[in-house]
DNA sequence: CTCTAACGGCACGGCACGTGCCGTTGACAA
DNA sequence: TTGTCAACGGCACGTGCCGTGCCGTTAGAG
């Protein structure tokens, strides 16, 4: 069987991303290093760096791949109620720890580091969003929207506040918050005669 | 007189956060080290240490410095042309370089270091963000704006799509770009009868 | 004419970086 | 069964920057 050495391969793997995550979670980004992850690992420093060119690329690797799939998105057939769902959903995911400290290091390091933002946009921001468009705009052929109606901003005008808390005035994150959102974007968003 | 004691001090402070701008320009915040802008400056690190703790704080004090009042804010008693000089007045001054990059990786620093967000809140964000909700409060007040009209979220929906593409989506921040969302937030801002 | 605080220059120990080398392990092919 | 080979853990190295001492100098203050 060959399936053994790409067993324990990605059996280190998972384990070197998993101790990312407890250092993380410990000391912080700023203080993770990658010498620490291998020590407590268990691991050579030289099967890290085989597998990911730089602590970022490491960080992105261990924060995403457990919540690859992203947020769950219904259509019901009520884009009040389905934007509502899945905007609660990102407070609970973004809104607290675990993933929400991990979440906001991410950010940042994406701010200093091109391919980890690149990386980011792909594999987390963009699906996300371009289901969220996708949604809005079944429900504007079905005369749920007005037909004017700018989807993209909608979907910036959804997102934008959240991360705007998340990161820039660093308050706490809460279904209350999100409500009041969707209560003014919803004022713009429905048909007019 | 002591002034002169004090004015070669503040020069000093004056050049050196000149050097760090210049580097950060240069290699970018995530190789700027003390060590260079000392080297350049023509200072001993001592002379950062003193005044700085750490090179987050220096970096936060050489890029808000030179844009300590905020963006203007006028008041002609028409809240949209208000808004939208605002508005666009940040996408002048965050969209593009020299400020832009070097907004982005404070920004960045701040999801790192409290002490940075702290301060970042405190120096730019809060003191903008509250001119923002005083001129929109005034316009509810002269009943240009519903009065349930919820003033803190319309505040976020101006300033988070902005943010949302500077540090999350990395698109380009366009005039155009904020005039479609200023157009979403009007329909949901203008009195309803 | 002292006194003193801030200074530039220098050296230091410490840490993490990224990269070599070496001996070992274990699956696979001959 | 034996030989091969890639991945591995362990170790050491040079490098860069950290933050902090010390030392001699400079330029106002008293």
């Amino acid at each position: 069987m060959s399936d053994d050495r790409l067993t324990r391969a990605a059996d280190r793997t998972q384990a070197i991303m998993r101790t990312t995550l407890e250092l993380a979670q410990e000391v912080g980004y700023a203080k993770l290093s990658i010498e620490a992850v291998a020590a407590r690992t268990g691991v050579g420093k030289h099967t890290i760096y085989r597998r990911w060119p730089s602590k970022g690329a490491l960080f992105l690797d261990a924060v995403l791949t457990p919540n690859e799939p992203g947020l769950h998105y219904a259509d019901t057939g009520d884009i009040v109620a389905d934007l509502r769902q899945q905007i609660h959903a990102a407070v609970d995911l973004l809104g607290q720890p675990p993933l929400g400290p991990l979440y906001r290091a991410l950010v940042g390091e994406a701010q200093h580091n091109p391919m980890v933002a690149a990386a980011l946009n792909e594999r987390f921001i963009r699906p996300q969003a371009d289901r969220t468009v996708a949604r809005l705009r079944r429900a504007q052929e079905q005369g749920q929207l007005s037909s004017e109606f700018d989807l993209d901003v909608a979907m910036a005008i959804l997102s934008g506040p959240l991360y705007f808390r998340l990161l820039i005035t660093q308050e706490p994150l809460t279904h209350e918050y999100v409500e009041r959102v969707l209560k003014v974007l919803l004022a713009g968003m429905t048909p007019r005669p």
